[in-house]
DNA sequence: TCCCTTACTGACAAAATTGTCAGTACTTTA
DNA sequence: TAAAGTACTGACAATTTTGTCAGTAAGGGA
C-alpha cells in the first residue's frame, strides 16, 4: 500500500487520539492528579492501560510526571505548556460531543 | 470494570476518531467526491476500509451518499449539514498537529 | 464473446489496542 | 509478625481495528 505522506490530522490523532487519552487530558487540563486519584477518577480504565496512556502522553512532551520519591510513592502527573496548547481543542471536542449526543438522541429516542 | 459513564469526549471520539476519519473529513469538507475520487486521492487506505468508514460515517449522519444508479456505478460521498459543524474542529486539529510537529521536530532532527 | 469500468461484499488474516492477573519495592501501622 | 498502602512491571489474553484477496453486477466497446 501506499506508504502515508506527512498529515497534520495523523499527528494530532496520534498524539492525543485512543480511546482514553481525550479524557485524561480533560481532567488534566484543570489541574494535577496523582495517579491513584486519576485512577479512581476514571475507574472504567484499567490501570495498566491508564499507566501507558500517561508514558506516552509524557513521552510526547504532553505531559509532566514528577516522582516525589518517598515510600509509598507519590507521582503526581499535570499538564505540561505544551500540552496546554490543546484545551481549546479538547473544550471544542467536548462541545461537540454535547451537541451530537444531544442530536442524535433528540428524534431517535 | 466499572461502566463507562456518558462522556462528550467519548461520543466526539467515536464519531470522527480513529485512524482514518479526520483525513477523511478534511476532504469532504472541501468539496464532494465520488468514491473513487477518493480512493485515489488517498491510496494509502485500503479500498475495504475506506468503504467501511465511510457508511459509519453515513450512519451517523455525518456524510451523505447519493447513489445516481448507473453502470458502472456513480456514487457521490458528501459532507452533511450536520458534519459541516466539525469543520472549525477538524481545521484545529490540523493546525495543531503542524504546530506539534514543527515543536517536535526543530530540536529533535 | 471477452474485457473494461465502478462501487461494493464476504471470508479471512494481521496488527494494534485494550484488558487481566499476578507480582514488586519499601515504609508505616497494628 | 502481618497487613496495608502506592505506583508500577511483565507475561499474556481478548478485543477492536485495519488490511488483503477474490469475487459481483451490468452496460459499453472491440
Amino acid at each position: 500500500m501506499a506508504e502515508v505522506p506527512y498529515c497534520p490530522m495523523e499527528v494530532a490523532n496520534r498524539v492525543f487520539g485512543g480511546k482514553w487519552k481525550p479524557g485524561i487530558l480533560f481532567r488534566l487540563v484543570e489541574r494535577s492528579y496523582r495517579f491513584g486519584e486519576l485512577k479512581r477518577d476514571m475507574p472504567w480504565i484499567s490501570e495498566r492501560v491508564l499507566i501507558r496512556q500517561l508514558k506516552e502522553l509524557v513521552e510526547d512532551g504532553i505531559v509532566h510526571r514528577e516522582d516525589h520519591r518517598q515510600v509509598p510513592p507519590r507521582v503526581v502527573y499535570s499538564i505540561t505548556e505544551h500540552g496546554r496548547t490543546l484545551a481549546p481543542l479538547l473544550k471544542s471536542m467536548a462541545d461537540w460531543g454535547d451537541l451530537h449526543f444531544e442530536a442524535t438522541t433528540r428524534c431517535t429516542s
